[in-house]
DNA sequence: TAAAGGATATGATCGAAATCATATGCTGCC
DNA sequence: GGCAGCATATGATTTCGATCATATCCTTTA
């Protein structure tokens, strides 16, 4: 939907900036392979981390209606990023099919954090691990889990232990956790 | 941008609910006038607020896409709340003018979730209070903002007083917190 | 104007998660 | 094959935030 050629796939290294704060904006990304994490510094000098982008994510979305950058973006583990230029982004708009599935995108975007936001707010680690994976959440390693959940990956494997002596989730094998089947009917 | 007649403008009274969670989606919300709290109830019970929409802020975008509300919508303040059905936004996206608008407003939502996603992933109560601070989300009471970034009210109280000792921040009076101003050169 | 309810504020105690420590299994790679 | 690095796993200790308690201030309302 959006002309193939304006989008730019490049291999962005570990360090690299992508942009800074305060500089003209010029796009948005999408993170195909790398992590990219962005900060401002705070009043006292001490950095402050916005948002961390992992892979499969898009950042700097609002780049198009704003004309500067708010935060700096620094490239952590090394992988492609595709960037969108402003013009482009802003001319895929006049597209209705191109503006209903990017507001679909924007919208599920909203609702995963939501459902996110709401899974951290729970105070047992119990509690949090298992929304966590009733959610979906447990997808790659537990210390990616423990860290999208907010919880220490001593307390997630704890949390984990506990929930299959339980019998709440099962234990397949050496770091596999799943919902039981339900044949409890 | 969009037909004027389609979208129903209402004084809501304080305390009148504008939808209940698992109710099937009607529309989407601009707040004119009136303020609006969004919350759902935690496992435990205790009120969760995703989010408090002021005068000029729009909610419930994600209307459009799914088929339940997922969230309690109550009014706190008194005020005129203009409706959109999800039939009106959905022809609105064959409108550049509007896709753009709209999607100013998903890019900001967005931007703000992510943002207190990484201050609640801050351990240290004042660290989370003080980046909660230079993030502008010490809007209300000291309580909704203990509730927005997961942690009770009386540790966000100690956290501020710390941050004031520090002078990290300044407390002008009572129950008024703000970051100083820099004179610091 | 008095009462009620909520926000602000802070002290005391307790418990759960962070942290530190240690060990093993697994995978990649030289 | 052997080493390095990382994920998994769990024990021991500590710390910090949750919780309970109490008091004042302020706004609303009856």
């Amino acid at each position: 939907m959006l002309p193939a050629k304006e989008v730019r796939i490049r291999l962005s290294r570990r360090g690299e900036v992508l942009f800074r704060e305060g500089e003209p904006t010029s796009g948005m990304f999408v993170s195909l392979g790398a992590e990219v994490r962005m900060e401002r510094v705070g009043p006292s000098g001490e950095p402050i981390t916005i948002h961390a982008a992992k892979p499969g994510r898009s950042f700097a979305e609002a780049s198009v209606f704003t004309d500067r950058y708010h935060c700096d973006a620094t490239v952590v583990m090394s992988g492609e990023i595709a960037k969108i230029p402003n013009s482009v982004l802003l001319s895929g708009f006049a597209n209705p099919d191109f503006s209903t599935a990017y507001n679909r995108v924007m919208a599920r975007q909203v609702q995963s954090y939501r459902q996110v936001l709401e899974i951290i707010s729970i105070k047992s680690a119990d509690e949090r691990v298992y929304a966590a994976i009733v959610a979906g959440l447990l997808e790659g390693t537990v210390i990616m889990l423990s860290r999208r959940i907010a919880l220490s990956h001593e307390a997630t494997y704890r949390a984990l232990r506990t929930l299959v002596r339980a019998g709440r989730i099962e234990n397949p094998g050496r770091g596999q956790y799943r919902l039981p089947s339900r044949q409890n009917h």
